[in-house]
DNA sequence: CCTATGTTTCGCCAAATAACGAATTATTAT
DNA sequence: ATAATAATTCGTTATTTGGCGAAACATAGG
């Protein structure tokens, strides 16, 4: 029951599913999910941590930056949690804009978004 | 989106996943579920509408008493959703504990169960 | 070593949510 | 018709959650 009320409840927003989507054939870094939600880092920090500690995302650290990514070897009750989201955010109107953001954005280096974002 | 985010809403409760697999395989009248919830009647009629206006359940009306049920004809992202809940859930100790008394609670007449009620 | 900087943690406030009892609604039974 | 009653809706309160900025942490580069 605690497995599954914690993926439901990191389930349960927005901009979590938002995220959810993002990594699905993507490996952004924090900065890079920080341009396309358009929130304070701190915010999106906590969503990540959230999403994380439920199992439905991981990270990785590379100098500064943290790259998060789909789980490598998610449980049974994570990957079929991840297949429904995924499965049926696939026509979603806001995912489709992310993904066009996403695009652009993850092309460019971290180290430019960073500097962009730091001058505002 | 919105469909996706309304469901993950109403997962992320205990009671309400309580709920789900009270339905999974009775269907109980809201004074049963009283009974195996131990909450007020209008905190579980609220948790109700929540999971029937996520098309979770369904109900169906019969005398004075209003049944609960696995909706007939679920949309794809609805029963995908109610099946994980109800494959990763079996193995809960709260959802075994409400078989139990399910079995019991389901077994009286519902007329039974509101006397008492009531004469508390 | 020291500064710069990407990310996280912490403390606070605002908004959303869960719980209750009282009032309302819909139906049965007298 | 009228009273009784199962369920829902409404209004209120307490808790949880989402958002931000400041401070802390961790790593790169001078």
């Amino acid at each position: 029951m605690d497995n599954v009320l914690k993926i439901s409840k990191a389930l349960a927003d927005e901009n979590r599913l938002r995220i959810i989507m993002m990594v699905k054939d993507r490996e952004p870094c924090v900065c890079q999910i920080v341009e396309i939600l358009e929130y304070a880092p701190s915010t999106v920090s906590k969503h990540l941590s959230i999403l994380k500690e439920a199992g439905l995302i991981d990270s990785y650290k590379k100098g500064r930056w943290v790259y998060y990514k789909k789980p490598d070897n998610p449980s049974r009750v994570v990957s079929d949690a991840l297949q429904w989201v995924m499965s049926h955010l696939e026509e979603s109107a806001q995912i489709t804009k992310d993904r066009l953001k996403c695009i652009s954005v993850c092309e460019q280096d971290p180290v430019e978004i960073a500097k962009i974002q730091r001058n505002r």
